[in-house]
DNA sequence: CGGAAACTTGAGCAGAGTCAATAATTGTGG
DNA sequence: CCACAATTATTGACTCTGCTCAAGTTTCCG
C-alpha cells in the first residue's frame, strides 16, 4: 500500500514520547506531523506529494491579539490554515462599519475570499496569540494542477465556504436572538469537539461585541440571551468560559424556528 | 495572434445577419458565439479550447416555470450556465422552511453548492422559463488540469459567490427593511445593465414571497417597502414592473446604514 | 368565468434596538 | 505592584421597526 491516508492519522500519536515536534505550537512540524491535518488536509496524499505541499508551505511568527493577518485590498498571494488560536474576518460596509464574516478556529482556512477579484475583500485579525501556515495561491495551483486530490479538495474547501455562509444567512434571515446565540455556542462546540478538545467547556476567544455583529444583534442583547440562558439552567457563564449544562436543550433552541 | 480574447467579443454581434444562431434562446448555440460568454466566460482561452469547453457542456430542453433543476441531497454532478431566464436557489432549514439563497441571471452560474459533500444542499427552481448550460464537474475539472485559466477561472467563480454570500450576510445582519429591498433592486439593475438591457426599467422575475425570504423580511413588509418608494417618487411599481425613476436617491437609500 | 394565488393595506403587538448607568476586567505606566 | 484609565460586560427603562393577524383587492390560470 503505497498511499498513506493522513486523514486516519489523528491526534492520539502524541502519545508518543515525541510530542515535541508534533506539538502544533511548533512552528516547524511538517503537515505530515501535523496532528490537524484531519481537519486541514483530509485528503489522501502520496506521502511523496505531502511532501511537496510541506514544501510550499511557510510558517511564520505567531500574531499577536489584534494583529492583521491581512487587510482589506491587500493583494491576494496566499491562503492561511491555523495552527493554533482564532482569528476573525471582517467586511468593511460602506458606511465604514464592520461586519463580522466569520471565526476561524485550529484546522480551518482562511482567506478565500480573495481569489476573485485578486485581492482581499475581508481583513483577518487574530482574536487571541496565534499561529498560522501561509500556503501561496500560485504554487498551490500550480500543484493541483498535478495532484487532482488537491484540486478536489480545495475546489470542495471553498465549496464548504459557501455552504457555511448559506447557514449563516439562514441563520440571519429566519432566527431569533436565542435561536442565533445557542446555533454560535453549539457550532464552536462541535469544532471543539473534532479537535478532541471539550464540547461542553470551552472559552469563547472572541467579545460579545464580535458575537454580536456576527449575528446581527447589539452586544446588549447578547448579553441578555447569555444571562436568560444560564437562569434556565442551559449554560454556565463565568465572563467568557461557557459550561454546557444541558446540551439536548440547547440544540432544541437552536433549532426551534418558527416552524408552521 | 492565436489567442482569441473572448471576454472583448460582446453582443454587439447580433447586428449581423446570423443573429438565429447567436440567438440566446437557441440551445444550440456554441459558447464561442454565445452573447454571453463575456459574463460567463470572461477569460482568455484558446479557440480550440473553448472548442473542448463546449463539447463537454450539455443543453437540455427549457425548464418551465416551477420546474426543479436539482433537489437538495440530489448527487452533484454539474454546474449549470443560465442561457435565459431566472434560477432561485433554496435551502431548506431545520424547521423545514424554504430558505432562498440567491437569484441567478442570464451569464451567472449556480450548483457549486455540491461541490463540498458531492450531493446539492441546495435545490434549484426556475421562477420562469428558463434554458441552461449543463457542464458536468467531472469533465470540467479533468479540463481544468489541462487548462491553468480554466481551473483559476473556476476558483474565481466559487470565490465571487463567497464574497457576494458574504455581501449578502451583511445586508441581513445591518440593514434596515428600506436599505435591503433598495440594495436587491440595485443589485438586479446593475446586472441586467451587465447583459446590456435597462438599468431602469425591469420586470422582477421573482414574488413578493421570494423577494421577503432572501431578505429576510416578511411579505407585508416588503409590499410597504416598495408602495413607500413609490409614494417618494423613487420608484413606480406596477406589480412586477419596476422603473427606478431616481437612481441616486435610491442609492443613497441602499448605502445608508446606520453610520456612526 | 371562477377559484386560487399573489399582493396591498391597516391595526396592534412584541422582539430587539437605543440610551444610560453601573460593574467588572484588562492594560499601562509610575 | 498598585492605581488609574480604558475597555468590556451587565442590567434596566423606554422606543421603534418590522411581525402578526386580518380584511380586502388584484392577478393569474385552468
Amino acid at each position: 500500500m503505497s498511499r498513506k491516508n493522513i486523514a486516519s492519522s489523528n491526534s492520539t500519536s502524541d502519545s508518543s514520547g515525541n510530542s515535541q515536534a508534533k506539538c502544533h505550537h511548533n512552528p516547524l512540524v511538517s503537515c505530515g506531523d501535523c496532528r490537524l491535518n484531519a481537519i486541514c488536509l483530509p485528503i489522501s496524499l502520496h506521502v511523496d506529494d505531502i511532501d511537496r505541499l510541506d514544501e510550499i508551505i511557510q510558517r511564520g511568527r505567531p500574531l499577536q491579539k489584534g494583529e492583521y493577518l491581512y487587510h482589506t485590498g491587500a493583494p491576494f498571494r496566499s491562503v492561511f490554515a491555523i495552527r493554533s488560536g482564532t482569528i476573525k474576518a471582517i467586511s468593511i460596509t460602506n458606511g465604514g462599519q464592520e461586519q463580522v464574516t466569520g471565526f476561524y478556529l485550529p484546522g480551518e482556512i482562511l482567506g478565500m475570499d480573495g481569489i476573485a477579484q485578486n485581492h482581499h475583500t475581508n481583513s483577518a485579525i487574530a482574536l487571541e496569540t496565534a499561529a498560522v501556515c501561509e500556503i501561496p495561491f500560485s504554487r498551490l495551483e500550480e500543484l493541483s494542477l498535478k495532484l487532482p486530490g488537491l484540486q478536489r479538495h480545495f475546489f470542495s474547501l471553498m465549496s464548504k465556504e459557501i455552504t457555511s455562509d448559506q447557514q449563516l444567512i439562514t441563520l440571519l434571515s429566519k432566527n431569533s436572538a436565542d435561536e442565533r446565540v445557542a446555533s454560535l455556542l453549539l457550532s464552536i462546540s462541535t469544532r471543539n469537539h473534532h479537535r478532541h478538545l471539550s464540547a461542553t467547556c470551552f472559552r469563547l476567544p472572541m467579545s460579545r461585541a464580535d458575537i454580536g455583529n456576527y449575528l446581527g444583534l447589539t452586544i446588549e442583547t447578547v448579553s441578555r440571551v447569555l444571562s436568560r440562558f444560564q437562569k434556565s439552567n442551559l449554560l454556565a457563564v463565568d465572563k467568557k468560559e461557557i459550561t454546557i449544562l444541558d446540551m439536548d436543550a440547547l440544540k432544541k433552541v437552536a433549532q426551534a424556528e418558527s416552524r408552521c
